[in-house]
Parts: C-alpha cells; sequence; structure tokens
DNA sequence: TTAATACCTAAACCTTACTTTAGGTCAAGG
DNA sequence: CCTTGACCTAAAGTAAGGTTTAGGTATTAA
C-alpha cells in the first residue's frame, strides 16, 4: 500500500499557503521528512501535510518558528525527548487558554462599540445622552 | 474638577509598556489627544489612558497600527465617520470570533498531544499500541 | 525540437512593530 | 552652581516571517 504523494504547487493549493511559504519552512528545518525525487523536486507525504497541520496549529497560537523547529528536531531524536515535548505542550496549553481569554475580553469591549455605533448611527450623532451616560471602560 | 494627569514614565509602568512604544505610538498618530508641558512634555488625562486601553484591543485581536490610525482619525473627524466606525467594529468583531474559533481548534489538537505526551512519559516511549491506535489527525 | 510549465536555489528585499542610540533640555536637590 | 533623573527628538538598528528576483533544470505537449 504505497501512499499518495503530492507536489508543491498541491500542497500549497491544499493549505493555501504560498509556495514560497512552503520552501522556506522546508530551509528552515520545518520539514525533515520531505523527500526529493532524483531531480530535486520535493514529494510530500501524509506524514508532511499531517506536520504541515501541527506547524500551522502551533503557529496559530503564536509560537516561533525556532521553536516550532526545535520541537521538530525533538520528535526527530526520539523516545529521549518525550518529556521535552510534553512540557511544550502543557506551556502551549496554558498560553492558548490566555490568549483566548484575552481575546474573548477584547471582544466584550468591541462589542459594546458596535451597539455604541449602532446607536449613534441611528442618531446620526454620538452626541445623545443615550451615549454619553453609556460611558463603560471607554469613550471615542 | 480638573482631572488628575501622569507623565510618560508613570504611564508605562500602569499599562507595562515600554517608554519607547508609547513615543512610538504617539509619533504614529495613535494618541492625538496629548498636551505637552511648556518644556514639551507630555501630560496624559484620562482619555488618553482610555484611548491607550482601546489601542490595546484593537492591537490584541490582531489589528495593524496603520489602521488603529485610520480608526483614530475618524475619531477626531466627528459625527462624519460613524457609519465607518460602525462598519470597522463589526469587521474586527467578525475577525476576533473567528481568531477565537481557530484558537478553540488549535487548543483541541494541543490538548490532545498533552494526553499523548502523558501516555507516553509514563511508557517511557511513544512506541506503545495505545498511542499508535489512537491515531488521530496527528503524530509526531 | 522547441516552448510552456512547474519545479529548484541563493540571495536580496520587504514590512511591521518596535528598540536603541546619540545628543540635547529641563526642574529639583545638595 | 552643578549634577542627577526624567524627559525630549531624529535616525539608525533589529527581529520575525516571509516574498521576490535572477538564473537555472526537468518534463511534457505540440
Amino acid at each position: 500500500m504505497n501512499q499518495k504523494t503530492f507536489s508543491i504547487g498541491e500542497i500549497a493549493e491544499k493549505y493555501r499557503i504560498p509556495i514560497s511559504t512552503i520552501r522556506y519552512y522546508d530551509k528552515n528545518g520545518l520539514l525533515p521528512l520531505i523527500k526529493r525525487t532524483s531531480g530535486n523536486v520535493r514529494i510530500f507525504s501524509d506524514e508532511d501535510m499531517r506536520l504541515l497541520n501541527m506547524i500551522e496549529c502551533l503557529k496559530n497560537t503564536g509560537m516561533q518558528i525556532k521553536d516550532i523547529r526545535t520541537f521538530i528536531e525533538w520528535c526527530t531524536e526520539g523516545d529521549s525527548t518525550i518529556e521535552q515535548r510534553y512540557e511544550m505542550f502543557l506551556e502551549r496549553k496554558k498560553e492558548t487558554e490566555q490568549q483566548i481569554a484575552a481575546l474573548q475580553r477584547s471582544l466584550e469591549l468591541i462589542d459594546f462599540k458596535c451597539e455604541y455605533y449602532r446607536k449613534a448611527k441611528e442618531a446620526g450623532t454620538t452626541e445623545i445622552p443615550e451615549l454619553q451616560n453609556a460611558c463603560p471602560p471607554e469613550i471615542l
């Protein structure tokens, strides 16, 4: 059961990442499993795609490229780095939860502003008592 | 009832932002209300602090400095820009909700990895059936 | 056989958001 | 008076994360 493989162009389309970005990741050690044809062309396997998915996940939580590379190096080193990887994910979990909490706080203020400007739009001005008095954390 | 005012150093401490960053924001038009002493020293009022708070909020949701400046320009232009400001906050709301959703998706994978590595740590290896078979979206 | 595509590399370039540096002002305390 | 600390500016520098460019290779369709 030999798996299906993909070209960099197919991967770029599938993941909606520029080709140049994928090359950049590869160059920076984020895709150590990639094979090449005799003509030096990259061949992506399912495993590379899973890895790309994990990279996207970690990037999304604000992890830097160099730290993602460190993690991937640990993976290729095998069982001796399980502890570090565990700690890394615990830390990532904590950070991600904090980010979600911070975004939810920001969203509250934004929701308030949406209401504020909806009323202002209705009135044609922000100079009405309803808005002046509703004076929450912010003005403007 | 003249309000209390603050020096840049006090603001930096209160908001835990470097002084250089506050100056950078000011230079880039994010703090158009700031007054100065005769000796050219910045004086921060409550209103400047509220504005800083709003800047932090927008920045937190991924808005760029130049777009925050545009918003602040709209604010100083008065009622003629209510519509734009309303649209901006609706857009910000949408984006922020998407970011939260994306982070929650990432968090699911991270939670899975925490469990995965907790078990691996316990077993001393990732080479156990329990982990091989739990084969969720990702490996590594 | 040639021309279009899709791929390759190295290196230069770019943007964003700051930070650092160099040189100067100003008010208060000793 | 003079020094210390907090402030000021303009301009150069930095880090991260790509993107673009220039020049070249390999496969395929006409």
